[in-house]
DNA sequence: GAGCCCGCGTAC
DNA sequence: GACGTACGCGGGCTCG
């Protein structure tokens, strides 16, 4: 939507209080307050830079009574007289906005909801959408498809979904639904007994306000008698509680078309309020006196201290050796985690104050900033005390930050992301999310402090003030978030020990093998880059003689031209959004058939190869040959890890061209490579799971459980068991591990689905504890809404009970897997800790370098070759018992392809 | 040109 | 609609 078209308007009253209550007590040195002040400006800055529009307006209520004061004499009559701190702000910020530019609104006997109704109703009239910015969900009435409502302090967007999502109700039935409940903020009862929910479900059953009263009769209970005493209430509270869009206005939409900031008198009120920031932003104004020389060092307008001088370092140092426990947020240049370097850090410890200590921002204003190199040596013996207690937000990333200034970040307790992650893992894990949630409190996301994409910044280049501010909060968000967070996980003892047993310990770990990485031979990837190119090339050429033209192959879109419509073939499969496919399986059948397909496959094979692998990880190596990878440790909802940048847990092995590229994962000169991984991990898991006495039974004899499962099935001895018999149980088993339905495995086997549906019917005929496994995990995800691993992981299913079928299908697919493949997880996370432990404590030089899943790879000197092979399987077979052995199969070789 | 989604394919 | 969990490529569309 263009800027020309829009109208912003503010709700300064709602805001001017929300400042006044939420923001620390600013004062001048002659006593004059100016927190709510500085908020207002602030969030007024904020949105002209984020909200563009060619109409703006600042509303105020004025004094005086309005019509809901004749009406309803007890309006509002539960506030308290506004304090006299507040008062007297209200004229200067007058005064403020007016000089930001911004068009100023007030209406005697008019309240500044009705005044910004009208505006709202005047603009859509005129093609002009609206934007209004308050703190008071009572506008949400306003909301339609040309009008949204944000809250600036909390970046909440209210658009017509948004309203139907928050309160459940669409926005046009959010009056009704205000009525219902009430406001008790205005003092405006509602319905006695009746909150959200009740209301919200009677909309939903009866549609509007009138109908719900006219079936006032129907509904029982204390709420139904309580409905029919307020029937004669209800529409009088309706006409209080209504934003007037009718009132006559003393101006026009064309009046508020946004015009300059006078600078001089912004220069002049800011140094009148002494906000040293905010002056200095504006840059220097002729008229405006020079900054007084012997300024007193600024402590800095939020709730924190900044460290400027070393004698505050000091003085911060000593706070924190004498605090229990101290919250850390490590501001970084917003670069690659190991390259980046330490901006500032803020620190929250657990009685006083959170301070900033800037280090490296490329403007540091007037008052200058301490030297980074100095600073870190006198943080270094706190930083690296391991009975030092430090609680982080994502700790793994603050470990590489100071790792980057050579300081080993020592002392770890807690780490909040992960604490959320453990609670619920399914959810979002930012900080500010969380403080949202969990804590009712807004902290600003580190994108709306450092712009997002191509515009974004890094903290470096933000000024020391709003970096302070948020890092301080950040520190303090994770302070509180901790003692809320770890609470909930202490309620259960499985899961702190998933939590503390094992999260937290294994983020170390992590640590020490993204730091580490693994090394790569760039130039054997490199030649296999340039052999792919040259078949790639040739096969082009043939695929456009035969087609008659050229095209790209890599666009599915022009495939599916050629194929579809200039060769006219048949077209076997549609995409979701409803184009011909082009993928493996639909090449698979045409290739039968015709000759181009057969091409594209292999072209399409060889472009994966190149593009992912042999090119990019070349690209990424570091001045020792190695990459080192990110494992997400909060990410996968089953408990799993991800890798990224490069991911090293896709690289291909199923086919000879594919385990090329992991023959250029190499061991320095006098290592080896090691890999480790866990033979049939998922299903021995469900072994253990299921209880089912023949898996049981099969594994415990060490036999190949699907030569076990095809003779089952297929009803033959095992012996007899042909290789497609063996093929066919393999999916069957891997499928259940899925939750496959019998269509997925005729699919995948590519026979009659009566076919499938009597394998998978003889499979559970013979393995019934499978079955009845598999029921019960349903019933458990329905009944609790989530399953568990076998260490007490909580894996949440949101959809498990949604009405739409295939999304609750989808829901019970992923309650089966989930148990399985986070108990997989589990295990091996606690293998990696005790293989971790165990290379630690011995002294040894071999190094984990990648984990992928089931499988563990290490660097290890020739001369430990022997001790590990000999110990690691254990170590790593040993982490739990389960009702079935655990196997662990090794090998060793110059690079990872030999080792396996 | 940046940012996003789509289609596809790699791993376990 | 139909097999769970990830990451990431190139194409191509949209938006400014």
């Amino acid at each position: 939507m263009s800027s020309e078209h829009t109208l912003l308007l503010v709700d300064g009253s709602s805001y001017l209080y929300r400042a006044f209550h939420a923001l620390p007590d600013l004062r001048t040195r002659d006593g004059q307050p100016t927190g709510a002040i500085r908020g207002v400006i602030t969030m007024l800055q904020k949105l002209r830079r984020e909200v563009p529009a060619r109409y703006l307006g600042c509303v105020f209520d004025a004094k005086g009574k309005t019509f809901r004061d004749e009406v309803y004499p007890q309006y509002k009559a539960t506030r308290p007289p506004m304090p006299d701190d507040l008062a007297s702000q209200i004229e200067i910020l007058h005064e403020c906005v007016r000089a930001l530019g911004w068009p100023l609104i007030m209406v005697e006997g008019v309240e500044a909801d009705d005044v910004i109704g009208t505006l709202v109703r005047e603009a859509r009239g005129q093609g002009v959408r609206s934007v209004v910015s308050t703190s008071d969900k009572d506008l949400a009435q306003l909301v339609n498809d040309d009008v949204t409502l944000v809250n600036t302090m909390t970046n909440e967007t209210l658009d017509s979904s948004g309203v139907e999502k928050k309160f459940g109700v669409p926005a046009s039935r959010f009056l009704d639904y205000l009525t219902l409940v009430g406001d008790s903020v205005d003092n405006v009862p509602g319905v006695d007994k009746v909150g959200p929910k009740t209301a919200c479900k009677w909309l939903q059953q009866f549609g509007t306000l009138e109908a719900v009263m006219a079936h006032a009769g129907e509904i029982g209970g204390v709420v139904g008698a309580n409905l029919r005493k307020a029937l004669d209430w209800l529409p009088k509270a309706r006409e209080i509680l209504r934003v007037k869009c009718d009132v006559t206005l003393p101006v026009a939409l064309e009046a508020l078309a946004c015009c300059e900031p006078d600078k001089e008198k912004l220069a002049r009120l800011f140094e009148r309020l002494e906000f040293k920031t905010l002056r200095h932003e504006l840059g220097e104004v002729a008229s405006a006196p020079a900054e007084a020389a012997s300024a007193p060092l600024p402590r800095s307008e939020g709730a924190h201290d900044t460290v400027l001088r070393l004698e505050q370092l000091d003085d911060l140092i000593e706070r924190l050796d004498k605090a229990e426990r101290v919250a850390l947020y490590v501001a970084g240049t917003d670069a690659e985690t190991m390259q980046a370097g330490i901006v500032g850090i803020a620190a929250a410890p657990d009685a006083g104050a959170a301070a900033y200590v800037p280090l490296a921002h490329r403007d540091p204003g007037v008052a200058g900033q301490l030297d980074r190199v100095r600073s870190l040596e006198r943080l270094r013996p706190w930083l690296e005390n391991h009975a030092a207690r430090k609680i982080a937000h994502d700790a793994k990333a603050a470990m590489h930050l100071f790792a980057n200034h050579g300081i080993r970040l020592a002392g770890i307790e807690h780490d909040t992301q992960l604490q959320s992650y453990v609670l619920e893992s399914h959810r979002n894990h930012e900080l500010a999310s969380l403080a949202e949630r969990h804590l009712g409190r807004a902290l600003a996301s580190v994108d709306s402090l450092l712009g997002k994409g191509a515009a974004r910044i890094g903290f470096d280049e933000a000024d020391i003030a709003r970096v302070g501010t948020y890092a301080a909060a950040a520190a303090c968000v994770v302070l509180d978030l901790n003692r809320k967070l770890l609470s909930e996980i202490e309620a259960d003892e499985r899961l702190a020990h998933v939590y503390g047993g094992i999260e937290i310990p294994v983020e170390r770990v992590l640590f020490a093998m993204e730091r580490h990485g693994v090394m790569i031979d760039a130039a054997m990837l490199q030649a296999h880059g340039s052999t792919l190119g040259r078949r790639m090339a040739a096969i082009e050429s043939q695929a456009y003689e035969m087609a008659g033209q050229a095209f790209n192959m890599n666009s599915p879109k022009q495939i599916s031209e050629i194929l579809f419509e200039h060769l006219k073939l048949p077209v076997r499969k549609k995409t979701p959004s409803g184009s011909p496919s082009t993928d493996e399986d639909v090449l698979q059948q045409l290739a039968l058939d015709y000759p181009l397909p057969k091409l594209l496959l292999d072209f399409r094979a060889l472009a994966k190869l190149k593009s992912t692998y042999t090119d990019k990880l070349p690209r990424m190596t570091d001045a020792s040959a190695r990459v080192h990878t990110n494992y997400g440790q909060a990410v996968a909802v089953t408990g799993r890890l991800s890798s990224n940048e490069p991911n090293l847990q896709n690289i291909p092995v199923r086919n000879a061209e594919g385990r090329r590229i992991r023959q250029a994962f190499v061991a320095p000169a006098g290592s080896a490579i090691v890999s480790a991984d866990y033979s049939q991990i998922e299903l021995r898991i469900m072994a253990h799971l299921s209880q089912d006495a023949g898996l049981l039974d099969a594994f415990a004899r060490g036999e190949d459980v699907h030569r076990r499962t095809a003779a089952e099935v297929f009803g033959s001895p095992p012996e007899a068991v042909s290789s497609e018999q063996r093929r066919y149980a393999k999916v069957i088993n891997f499928g259940l591990i899925y939750g496959m339905s019998a269509f997925g495995l005729a699919q995948q086997l590519g026979i009659e689905r009566a076919a499938a549906t009597s394998y998978m019917e003889r499979y559970f005929a013979r393995y019934p504890g499978v079955a009845n496994y598999m029921e019960a995990t349903r019933a458990q995800a329905r009944e609790r809404g989530y399953v568990e691993t076998v260490f007490g992981r909580r894996l949440w299913l949101p959809e498990i009970r949604a009405g739409n079928q295939a999304r609750r299908s989808a829901a019970e697919r992923a309650a089966i897997n989930a148990p399985m493949q986070g108990t997989a997880a589990d295990l091996i996370k606690l293998a990696m800790i005790a293989v971790h432990d165990w290379i630690e404590s011995d002294g040894l030089a071999t190094r984990l370098v990648m984990q992928v899943h089931d499988e563990l790879v290490l660097e290890v000197p020739a001369a430990e070759l022997a001790r590990v092979r000999a110990r690691l399987p254990g170590l790593m077979a040993g982490v739990a018992q389960l009702s079935v052995p655990l196997v662990v199969e090794l090998g060793s070789g110059p690079n990872w392809e030999q080792a396996h």
